[in-house]
RNA sequence: GGCCCGUUGGUCAAGCGGUUAAGACAUCGCCCUUUCACGGCGGAAUCAUGGGUUCGAUUCCCGUACGGGUCACCA
């Protein structure tokens, strides 16, 4: 029987998600999922100078919101807990001593300082293997006098150390390039380096999901597992994602790019659905089919890893603001008003009908952020702009438009039911007796009520919008200006 | 700088030795229409580059260029 597929996703809790490190822990969770695996969340917090404050939380609800669930991990337990590194400092210590006695690593003295020096003029050096020969009397003698240490990890001298990633293939890299990195540093705590090998190891890791910055150091864990004589895992390293600036450039994704994090796109109202199923797509396609718009269960079942790029992909806001409007539109009357009326709301006065005005914003905003610059011409009565009143379509003009509005407005003052259909099948039938065209009458009005060249929405539907009082005031307000 | 990885339209990408080189976003045009949007139709636009291998290379190999990653008591 071969073992069940399992992934995690391990991240450290120092600041936002940002939407890269979430794309990771999306396709981790598929890759499993895909197959009917267990998903473990694991919190790295082992570097304690980084550590923010509630950023914990901050992953936990992000996972929450995206639906993806893990099976075991903080708060929900499991049988190879706990997930928290910080929790498993002697687990750490123990598997760092079985490797001293095997003579896989060994303790270091050397001061910050000499290390320092070690270092070129760009800053790039690595560690020399000072103490790596020292005796065992030496080393015990130094830990008796209560000297600082870090334990590192012995390195091969010659010889390549290859493995076989499942996206890139084959990876091979000469010994001498590395280092003997250190596997627990002076305060006790183990570096990412090693124990994420015996947290993976110990948690029934199968598949190690991780982005590709991860390429060229995972022959070193390799040895580690090597050394420990466990079965390596088999590893999956995924492209990044990129920005790209004003000028064109494309550089890793950053803040400077726009809104990066999951939390800052869910507040610009990017629903959490569209933006899992954009950055599923940003680096991985489905085979045989074009398809696009995918629910997480759909994700669930179609995912595959051979549909896993090698490429970096540039995250584009277009794009994503494309499936979040496929995602809105989507949206039941309901749910849809449960995110846009409270906008609505703060933005207008009481007597716009802002139920009327949500629901022509509805096929009209890509992200409910967009909300508030598509309605400036309804929180306030924008300056007139005559020239507006010119349509060649419909043949109108200042001056043909404000004998339609003078001759309407009585008209208009005397509707009992002011809805769209009333008021579009008075200005119709008005249209007509005048043998005026329809689009000329509707022009006038349109821009009478609305003020700006553009409007969501039509005459009848702005003036719907507006209410009767505020829609003849404006009417009036038009006409007075058209001198 | 050493090492590693990558390179199909502006962007995401399919392709896995022979194709008119899919599709989507963006863009442009037309239709629909009460302006816009939605929807429908159509256009423009891509295999980084030089050598091989082959009857035939976008596809395989090597070099070059460009881009990225990595060389921490960060993950």
């Amino acid at each position: 029987m071969s073992k069940i597929i399992t992934t995690r996703f391990a991240p450290s809790p120092t600041g936002f998600m940002h939407i890269g490190n979430l794309r990771t822990a999306l396709y981790s969770y598929l890759i499993s999922k895909s197959q009917g695996g267990k998903f473990i969340l694991r919190i790295e917090d082992t570097d304690q100078v980084r550590l923010v404050e509630g950023a914990t939380d901050v992953i936990l609800n992000t996972l929450k919101m995206t639906g993806i669930d893990y099976d075991e991990g903080p708060v929900v337990g499991g049988e190879n807990g706990p997930y928290v590194q910080s929790e498993r400092l002697p687990i750490y210590r123990q598997y760092a001593e079985k490797l001293i006695e095997s003579g896989h690593a060994y303790y270091c003295f050397c001061t910050p300082e000499r290390l320092e020096s070690l270092k070129d003029d760009k800053g790039i050096g690595g560690y020399d293997g000072h103490c790596r020969n020292l005796s065992a009397e030496e080393a015990s003698n130094n830990l008796k006098e209560g000297k600082p240490y870090v334990i590192r990890q012995k390195m091969p001298d010659e010889g390549t150390t290859s493995y076989v990633d499942v996206v890139y293939g084959k990876v091979e890299i000469d010994n001498s390039e590395l280092r003997d990195q250190i596997m627990i540093k002076a305060d006790g705590y183990p570096t990412y380096n090693f124990c994420h090998v015996v947290d993976d190891y110990l948690m029934g890791v199968t598949h190690v999901v991780r982005g590709n910055e991860y390429l060229t150091s995972t022959p070193k864990y390799c040895l580690l597992y090597d050394a420990f004589g466990w079965e390596r895992p088999t590893y999956v390293h995924l492209p990044l994602l990129m920005g790209k600036d004003e000028e064109g450039k494309v550089s890793k994704l950053s803040k400077r790019h726009g809104a990066v994090s999951f939390q800052d796109l869910v507040n610009d109202g990017y629903l959490p659905e569209a933006i899992v199923n954009y950055i599923a797509l940003l680096g991985w396609c489905p085979k045989d089919s074009n398809q696009e718009i995918f629910s997480m269960d759909e994700l669930k079942a179609d995912f595959s890893i051979d549909g896993l790029s090698k490429a970096p992909a540039v995250f584009d806001y277009d794009k994503l603001k494309w499936f979040n409007s496929e995602y809105i539109k989507k949206l039941s009357d309901e749910e849809y008003e449960k995110k846009a009326l409270p906008i609505l709301n703060e933005l207008c006065e009481d007597y716009i009908n802002t139920r009327k005005l949500a629901s022509l914003l509805h096929t009209r905003i890509a992200y409910f952020g967009e909300i508030e610059s598509f309605i400036g011409f309804v929180t306030s009565r924008l300056d007139m702009d005559s020239n507006l009143y010119i349509n060649k379509k419909n043949k109108t003009n200042p001056e043909n438009c404000k004998e339609v509005l003078v001759d309407i407005l009585p008209i208009l003052e005397n509707v009992e039911n002011w809805d769209n259909n009333t008021l579009f099948d008075v200005l119709k039938d008005y249209a007509s007796s005048r043998e005026k065209k329809a689009g000329a009458v509707m022009w006038a009005v349109r821009i009478a009520v609305g003020r700006q060249a553009v409007t969501p929405g039509g005459a009848t539907e702005l003036m719907e919008v507006f209410g009767k009082t505020e829609s003849v005031l404006r009417i009036k307000q038009a006409i007075d200006e058209l001198v």
